[in-house]
DNA sequence: TCTAATTTTCTAGATATATAAATATATTGT
DNA sequence: ACAATATATTTATATATCTAGAAAATTAGA
């Protein structure tokens, strides 16, 4: 959460369908947006982003879905939802 | 903002009169903490804490006035509910 | 003006984070 | 089993941030 990379992600996957293209296999992104196709956005390399989503998962910020060889991130709103209600009540 | 201790700064803040003892010359905090009894309170180090300070004035989270020797720091209430609101909006 | 108290600025080393390249792993299709 | 593709992990390095110490600046009072 303090990467601005980070944060344009977790920004991006509010709106899946603005913000990447179509995937191959599957035509909703109820199950939110492959790596690939973060990677492309961003510019960063591969290992980069998947770093980062690591980090993210741990946090639990995202939610991945494993299908095929594609792993799609989506948000935890939930917890998003939470860490902001936090930091309002707190700061 | 990125930082715990600073983020503990503010919320020190939003309550002088529980999280600090009271002032030689003035009996209120109108104008915020002086910088030494921030320091104390850390227990890092009195550059560190007024670097700090520096840079959260430079952010506009906290208000500086000066009363003799000292320089007292207060809550820019404004800018940290827009920052909580804007974050609130785009995440 | 001299001194003491408070805060700021400058400098630099230690630590943490960002990022990429190379390598490894998993999955699918042939 | 093999090759191709997507993702993950490891390793290394550059960059940024944290933090303390010394020196400088500001102010009040003798």
């Amino acid at each position: 959460m303090s990467n601005k990379t980070r944060v344009q992600i977790l920004k991006w996957l509010k709106d899946p369908e603005r913000n990447f293209p179509p995937h191959q296999d599957i035509d909703h992104f109820d199950d939110g947006v492959c790596v690939g196709f973060i990677q492309d956005k961003t510019g960063l390399s591969q290992s980069t982003i998947s770093t980062y989503l690591n980090a993210m998962q741990n946090a639990n910020l995202v939610i991945p879905t494993r299908h095929g060889k594609w792993t799609y991130y989506r948000r935890n709103e939930e917890v998003i939802r939470d860490y902001l209600e936090t930091l309002k009540q707190e700061l």
